[in-house]
DNA sequence: CGACCGATTGACACAGCTCAAATGAAGTGG
DNA sequence: CCACTTCATTTGAGCTGTGTCAATCGGTCG
């Protein structure tokens, strides 16, 4: 996990929508921070919580969660490496969702007060940052159709088709294929089903050929298949170089490689 | 509609969060803008394009909306009155989504060159937009735990109770009443249910003497218990103030446009 | 070896869907 | 001012996707 460089995602990252000037890129890097290794489903923030530093991640995976009636969980979003997870702390006053590590993980804190500074000094930077919590909307709209308009089957491939991308797009899936320490229930949780149906809809998506499903261990067998099973376009996640990246061409009808 | 000023509402919205210098709130004052009526149910922008305008809210109310499977709608947010409909595409290259008019609606069109232009010379004002970003990203979340782990009525309850908290915010509720030119089908469309549903529902909400419905006005007859039923809490809405307002102080005169 | 956790299965219940039709309210045009 | 259309609401009757409950199985770790 390159601590070495931890900003190297993120300035990635920042970079899709255009290219940042030196003395920008050296702003980031420069960025003070924290690195902290965070233990598999360790609560890093809670809700309601005012943090006074950003949580950057720079391995593993983090989780925004909500609970519904006291004890229904929903989680609202799947953070990766190169994400910011609570961007929106720097200018809200409280929490609304919880932040959890779905399985060991490392990431940087980044204090509030370096962050506004450098935002307020670069137009440009303060821009791609807020791009980013635009992209994070569109996905959270994304969901939002997810839930409310597909069924369980669809919305799971749809998770799937996503998780895929935007692992890709940070050189953290190759062929389709990604590890993420979840389990079925966590899966559930984010598609808004029941933990036992979850494991009777991934058995489905077995059956069908679509994905390989061994422990944490995923591999999308028939992108077209599930892309379509899901319902699933690329186009809100706005990569249209990372896209490019993943295989060059034509968004939906893309071919699966070979191998592996 | 107070067309006279237009951009009070904006104004209010902004300074929520702290004050704007009397330069910053000229510099909205004196944005360059264009009042158009629309029709009910039209259609402003489609998901795909790529406006070069964002769209501020003046009177009536609009809806964003995506399509899933090519035929189920679903309503991810609604705009009232001082809220700007697409902001993302200040910063986005296309729409993740479409914007259309409940009813008859009055916006301004921001052009993005000017908007761009204001936001990169005041931090503070770039601030207080993005500071609405984040807000809505959090009401998306709400929605999202909505859809994912509440049961239909409550869903309802839960949508009902936050407009009635974003309206009185802007002087469009009293009393915990409102108008809003909504068909149940659209309601159906946010909670992820379907129209005959809705209307069990809203038949049951009458029932259990939660809420007066009469074709598109809406009172909140026991705002604890449908906050509830709902599982309603105002946090993620960041409105410091709003719930004092709604229960003691007496909003003001408030008008939707009528005819258009 | 026991304890624990996650995956899996089966049986059953029910919330909410679809289909279909009736009712009602609000224009519209003759 | 009345037929006619149109659109929203309402109601009824099945049907089904998904939830809940309750075991069982299997792997991992101390």
């Amino acid at each position: 996990m390159e601590i070495g460089r931890p900003y190297s995602r993120l300035l990635y990252r920042l970079e899709r929508s255009g290219t940042l000037s030196p003395q920008d890129r050296r702003r980031v890097a420069e960025l003070p921070l924290t690195v902290t290794n965070i233990a598999a489903h360790q609560e890093i923030a809670h809700q309601g919580d005012a943090p006074s530093r950003c949580t950057l991640v720079l391995g593993g995976f983090l989780f925004s969660h909500k609970l519904a009636s006291g004890s229904r969980r929903q989680i609202t979003s799947f953070i990766v490496p190169g994400d910011i997870a609570d961007l929106h702390t720097l200018h809200l006053s409280s929490l609304d969702h919880s932040l959890s590590a779905l399985g060991p993980a490392v990431v940087a804190f980044l204090p509030h007060a370096e962050l506004k500074e450098m935002l307020d000094i670069s137009p440009q930077l303060s821009q791609a940052f807020w791009r980013e919590t635009f992209i994070e909307a569109a996905i959270c709209r994304e969901w939002l159709t997810n839930l409310g308009r597909r069924e369980a089957i669809a919305r799971v491939a749809h998770v799937l088709c996503e998780l895929a991308v935007r692992l890709q797009a940070v050189d953290l899936a190759r062929n389709l294929a990604f590890l993420i320490p979840w389990t079925q229930t966590d899966l559930a949780d984010a598609c808004g089903i029941s933990s036992v149906h979850a494991n009777r809809v991934v058995q489905e998506l077995r059956r069908m050929g679509l994905v390989d499903w061994d422990a944490r261990q995923v591999k999308i067998r028939d992108w077209d298949g599930l892309a379509r099973l899901g319902d699933f376009s690329d186009h809100y996640l706005q990569l249209r170089t990372a896209r490019t990246a993943i295989k060059d061409s034509a968004p939906l009808e893309v071919k699966v490689p070979e191998s592996v």
